[in-house]
DNA sequence: TATGAATGAGCGTTCATTCAT
DNA sequence: AATGAATGAACGCTCATTCAT
């Protein structure tokens, strides 16, 4: 019997290394070397886990998207339609001190989706998802009522992600112009000028 | 004094080389002998016009958006109030497949800006910049009654720049879904719901 | 005692897999993880059969060439003199798609006998081996008046090794210009010139 | 003005610093690092001379064999036909204790042929020049009655070239067996039987 | 005995920077 | 000032070998 260990958690240890990593120096802290030594393992051992830096690199984003996509689906069930709306951009999307980490590697994801089809690929596969998402919930609140009968959905659902992904830039580049308080007034400005009158 | 001349005019050669090489691969593509050989000068000298590699990258970006600057201005000054707005967003915040590059640079200016202080304290002054002028214009909105009255100035001008940096952002990722017609409509449907009933 | 021929059966599946690896790619594709791998077998394991990767690369030229040495015999006493040699030559040095392997092992092994000690003392003994065979045969050939009486059996034994090796190694580097029947034409030409008039 | 050095003799300085250790411990000895080392020059600037490791290896067989092509057509005018073979392959071929260190280059090369597209390129090229001009002399050879008249020139000069490859594999691996006095017994051997009675 | 995870030295290569001319 | 050669630290990655289970 060889060394019992947990693949997925192995992996789990060195993606997160990688991703604090990230959030400190961006790409350039990301050696493997330094990887390695984050998360307390050897040098080596790092290549049984993740066969290249690219798949490490979005190995790591993965986990930080898929954080996000749960959290997405999650608001979607719990609550419905400009509500759901609502909680999730002001409690989910907005960028804060404890989020500033996931947002950093998010713009740093970013970065390599405009250079590299891999990134880019996945890069559109997320938006895909939750620009859906958004477009649903905005099409209950249209049934409901909640937001004025001639609202273009699928329009509509573009510009608000395209809304909070500025909001979310400028809150981690400019923290001091836009608090998170801020953030939320923005969001709920834009979504008070959707609701019926 | 023509030797200055001459010492702005190498540094400006070098500088669009590098903003040249940032648009094709991203800050892997330009390296300082990629950089000479773009530019068609010798390697040696690249060292004689800038100390380092950060302070050429400084100065590249400082080029790029300093041409932002002046659109912005000249626009803030041809027209006024909405009109002006709306020129400029649809006219010049647009990504096509001519302001590709510079939406590239912009990109990558960010990445750096979020974890280098000496990029990130440019990016602000920036943004302090940009923001005031569409403050500026929005208020002359007010005043003439383009716009309604309880309008927050400070916090619509923010507003809208964020709005118009997450177009520029999925505009440059994701062409395919924004257009620059879409981009445009976008744009659109934000300034009609700020105009007065 | 079935260990011991499990034991002997698992060192030869290594060993095979490491032959069909060098044919391959060289001792570059020789890395004990694809043994391993093309044996089927687990990479721990092969550190009980094998205490280093010179060991197994022994143990495999042994096989290769020990089974060439039993060509060698085999021919040497189901015909005799002459008639001996030219089937050894012709139907067992030659180079053809399906003894190519054979000769690209044979090559590796000249290239590690010429760097490496343990290899060389192997080579010698093997070549002593074939050219005592020749000689044998010759010897026979002078006897039954086959070839000239003045030849030098000695000799001649390692001109004809030199000679055939040199085909092997033109037929393997070289095939379009030695194929089979060409390499067979090149030993007839020899072989006639020895024999008495 | 930069730096001036001669380039060229950069590259034979790194070149044959690289022949020096292939002869010493083959190609596992030729790193990158110890060629520089042993080449007396910084590991940065070898990166200058030579864009990869192939490249370098490629240049310092093109060195060993372009000489020995020159010695080939060097012979080739001072003497001719049968008397220049001999002067060839007796002065030249053969394997002595300063001719040791091109032969263990040359087996390394073949050893490369066989597994490398570009190296096994080379290799063909320079064989069709050998063999032509050893079917030159030969061919001269006929003329002047030298050679028996039936002597296929083509064919013969392919055996040339087989035998004396085998002779120079044999003196390299195996010395106390094949010193160079012996080598020459052999050559003689072989022309003596194509002089014509 | 069997397994495969762990290790770290070593590889080819890149590159910003320095320096001699 | 101009040139490009020189330098060596650092990178991603490979791999034989060791070791815990």
């Amino acid at each position: 019997m060889p060394k019992i260990v947990d693949h997925d958690a192995q992996r789990l240890l060195f993606a997160e290394a990688a991703m604090r990593l990230i959030a400190q120096n961006g790409l350039e802290g990301v050696t493997m070397r330094a990887v390695a030594a984050e998360a307390g393992l050897s040098y080596g051992s790092l290549f049984h886990y993740f066969a290249s830096k690219d798949e490490l690199l979005m190995y790591a984003v993965r986990r930080v998207t898929s954080a996000q996509t749960q959290r997405v689906n999650e608001f979607s069930s719990r609550f419905s339609g400009l509500k759901a709306l609502e909680h999730l951009l002001c409690d989910d999307t907005i960028i804060n001190a404890s989020s500033r980490d996931a947002w950093m590697v998010w713009l740093t994801f970013l970065y390599k989706a405009a250079l590299q089809q891999s990134f880019a690929k996945m890069h559109k596969e997320l938006i895909d998802g939750w620009v859906d998402r958004i477009a649903g919930l905005l099409e209950d609140a249209r049934r409901t009522g909640d937001v004025q009968q001639g609202v273009d959905v699928g329009l509509e659902a573009v510009a608000i992600w395209a809304y909070s992904a500025g909001i979310g830039q400028m809150g981690l580049l400019d923290p001091a112009r836009l608090p998170p308080k801020r953030q939320k007034r923005l969001i709920r400005l834009y979504l008070d000028r959707l609701r019926s009158a």
